[in-house]
DNA sequence: ATTCTGACCTATC
DNA sequence: TGATAGGCCAGAA
């Protein structure tokens, strides 16, 4: 049944999920021990798509469920970009060292190595 | 309604 | 060689 002058604001139904949903699958895709930038989820999701809005996907991240991995998510450079949004900051270093990657000056070594492409892995 | 920012990346001068 | 501008979507003032 459907009420007629009901607005349906309890029927999250989107043809497409938000991107920051799309971002947040993608992130929590990331096996541990490995990480992926910006560009590699944008542009897996598509070439339309900016690393910008990846970024905002992972600003909002603080309430979403469940928990992202967004400590895993590093600009292209392998630098830690959004350590200084964690709490505390250090976590996202720490995060990342206990699953066995080194980080050098806020940087992560071996960034080639860590790096999970999604396009490569969710690859068909 | 408009304006601005935001954890980026790529291209061009 | 470095610096600058543009691009994309969403949320807040």
């Amino acid at each position: 049944m459907k009420s007629p002058t009901a607005k349906q604001k309890d029927v999250p139904a989107p043809r497409h999920q938000s991107f920051f949903e799309d971002v947040w699958d993608v992130v929590r895709q990331i096996p541990p021990g490995r990480v992926t930038t910006f560009g590699a989820i944008a542009k897996y999701l598509g070439t339309k798509m900016s690393a910008r809005m990846v970024g905002w996907a992972l600003n909002a991240v603080h309430a979403v469920q469940p928990p992202v991995p967004a400590h895993r998510v590093v600009n292209r450079l392998g630098m830690l970009s959004g350590k200084a949004h964690f709490s505390p900051p250090s976590s996202m270093q720490e995060a990342l060292e206990k699953e066995g990657v080194l980080i050098k000056d806020d940087i992560i070594r071996n960034f080639d190595k860590h790096f999970w492409d999604p396009s490569t892995a969710l690859s068909l």
